[in-house]
DNA sequence: ACAAGAATTGCATCCGAAGTCAAAACTTTA
DNA sequence: TAAAGTTTTGACTTCGGATGCAATTCTTGT
């Protein structure tokens, strides 16, 4: 078998199908290489003639410039990364994100976590990819934060806040919200027993919600609390309902969810199991003020998070640190929006 | 001012907080780099010896490789581009798909395209990042996918079909599925009048489901058929119903919708605003089998796609066709799984 | 028309890891 | 123990585009 002898780069580009580059172009187009990548720099210095000249071979050669090179070589990659865990709750959240951050022209590189992922392994993969920042919607360890500290890789976290750690962070201010939702509950009529339901253990949101409420519920001298914890799913709204009706008869007539989800459940299951009413019998508030609150079969008592506003700061608050990684951390905390539904008794 | 003039490569990193490379492991090491790179591919050629003693130096310095410079020369980016439109609509979808593609050491870089976006100037992003791969569940035209048959990256479509090209793809058989819930519509009780919700114009799905829905009503003789127009969400669903009583008065007592959220909607508005009961007055039908067609105050019966195979197919699918570029096209098709609700007469 | 200055252009080098190939270091065998 | 065979190792090149700097071309003023 003969094996041809391909001399020249020309040759062997016809041979393989190897994607254009710009020495391609250059030659095409009898100009240096230099010149053709000039032409693909904004506010690089090229004369009309030459630029009109590149642009044409690359038309004609289809040719279309190498991220992954250019991002060796300016040690830009023009990425993000974006770490999120359960996806599932805050679809919302992504979907802000990443149109802003298109818009800006940064690219996303996604990361999710569950409960069975190995964060120090996805962790390490995010620093190979060399991205430019982190978006955090998700907790990290201070050992996890560290690797991206000191190589100076920017780094915001959504809606999670570490208080005595210097870290940029964009959050919804959890506490006042659950105390608005409580001081609305509190007014609203005389309720014999609250329930408090939580969100999972390791949600740091959770518990701050769960924090501001027994916090103002205290305050107002309300200490008889039922206790129950969840897993933010619907069902585990559902779910609780029943563990709440166990520890106390049905006695409870007040519930405080840790987020709308679970509201939910708690709603469908007191209306269509139990038969009983809300707001009639029972009272009931969630956090966050996803779509399905807003749903006329619900019509759910919630704080709303302002996604947009909040999604708007972050991309901000990152891209600024990666133009300038002088920035100091900053913190913004966001206030929820009321929303009275109609699920508060009187 | 005085510039310091460094002279050795190692000076300067000193200097700068750049990232550790395989030289500088290789320095530490008193290896070459070469050596270094090869304790990092398995199956390499790297004695015991050697291989401890770079994994020292490399925890010592805390090195990681660089993965856009391994792209660059390996030709694999090891991404996939995962484009999607009205991301909240399908949450579940990239969530699958992301862990799915993250469990196989494959990084996902996520364009996400809406209304507004410029559908050409996003494929032309992802044509300069150099993915391995891309996994759309968007509409492409022919002319937007050619350049990557051109540049030979494989490209698996999920939820879109492309009869007469030779496209891989992955979907859930919309016609099937609108036929089975038709049929179950037909058998549940001699309903008068029939209406039709489509959704957005532009969608392939919405078409493929009207289409499936009105061939099998023609074929049953049902030919008094409203028609209405949505976008998929909650609200148009609202609207649809009031459109639908406004072109039939209140005849109209079996809705088809082409999705679980728009039938969500009818379904709040008809019970709360026109105060009529459903299955008693109204049929109904949605597809999809979202998490909250699944919930109590709604029961709602509906096809459910098969999102885990349908996910896991693609994946799949794509890697495949990265591992072996020589694969053909080749289309998948699931059958939608029928979720029988209270949303239907008798 | 020519010198001085400004705007363009091309050369050479660099980014950081991977792969080729020949030299060096081990094993095995006679 | 020397020759032959097998592993390991390192020098050097490559991927594709960006950039400092020197060389070149173009302006401009006189």
């Amino acid at each position: 078998m003969v094996q041809r002898v391909l001399s020249s780069r020309s040759e062997r580009l016809a041979e393989s199908k190897r994607n254009v580059t710009s020495y391609d172009v250059a030659r095409h187009a009898g100009v240096s290489q230099s010149a053709v990548s000039r032409c693909f720099k904004p506010g690089a210095s090229v004369s009309k003639k030459m630029r009109e000249r590149v642009m044409q071979s690359v038309q004609a050669l289809g040719y279309q410039p190498n991220a992954i090179a250019r991002g060796l070589i300016t040690r830009r990659s023009n990425m993000v990364a974006v770490i999120v865990s359960n996806l599932n709750f805050y679809p919302e959240v992504l979907s802000q994100l990443s149109a802003r951050f298109m818009q800006r022209g940064v690219h996303v590189l996604l990361f999710t976590l569950n409960h069975e992922s190995d964060v120090a392994r996805t962790l390490e993969q995010v620093a190979q990819y060399r991205v430019d920042g982190v978006l955090a919607a998700a907790h990290l360890t201070r050992e996890q934060m560290a690797p991206f500290h000191q190589r100076n890789v920017p780094l915001v976290f959504y809606n999670r806040s570490y208080r005595d750690a210097p870290v940029s962070s964009v959050c919804c201010d959890q506490v006042q919200g659950e105390r608005v939702l409580v001081d609305l509950l509190a007014q609203s009529g005389r309720h014999r027993s609250y329930a408090l339901l939580s969100g999972p253990a390791d949600s740091v949101v959770s518990m701050q919600r769960t924090q501001g409420a027994i916090e103002r519920l205290h305050e107002l001298g309300i200490r008889d609390l039922t206790r129950v914890r969840g897993d933010y799913s619907y069902d585990s709204g559902r779910r609780a309902v029943h563990a709440i009706f166990e520890q106390r008869g049905a006695m409870t007539d007040a519930i405080v969810s840790a987020n709308d989800m679970m509201a939910l459940g708690c709603l469908d299951e007191l209306r269509h199991r139990f038969e009983l009413d809300v707001p009639g019998d029972v009272s009931l508030v969630g956090f966050d003020g996803v779509r399905a609150a807003h749903w006329s079969s619900f019509d759910l008592t919630t704080i709303r998070q302002p996604v947009e506003s909040m999604a708007e700061a972050a991309v901000t608050m990152l891209l600024e640190r990666i133009d300038n990684p002088g920035l100091p951390a900053e913190k913004r905390l966001f206030s929820g929006v009321l929303r009275r539904g109609a699920t508060l008794g009187h």
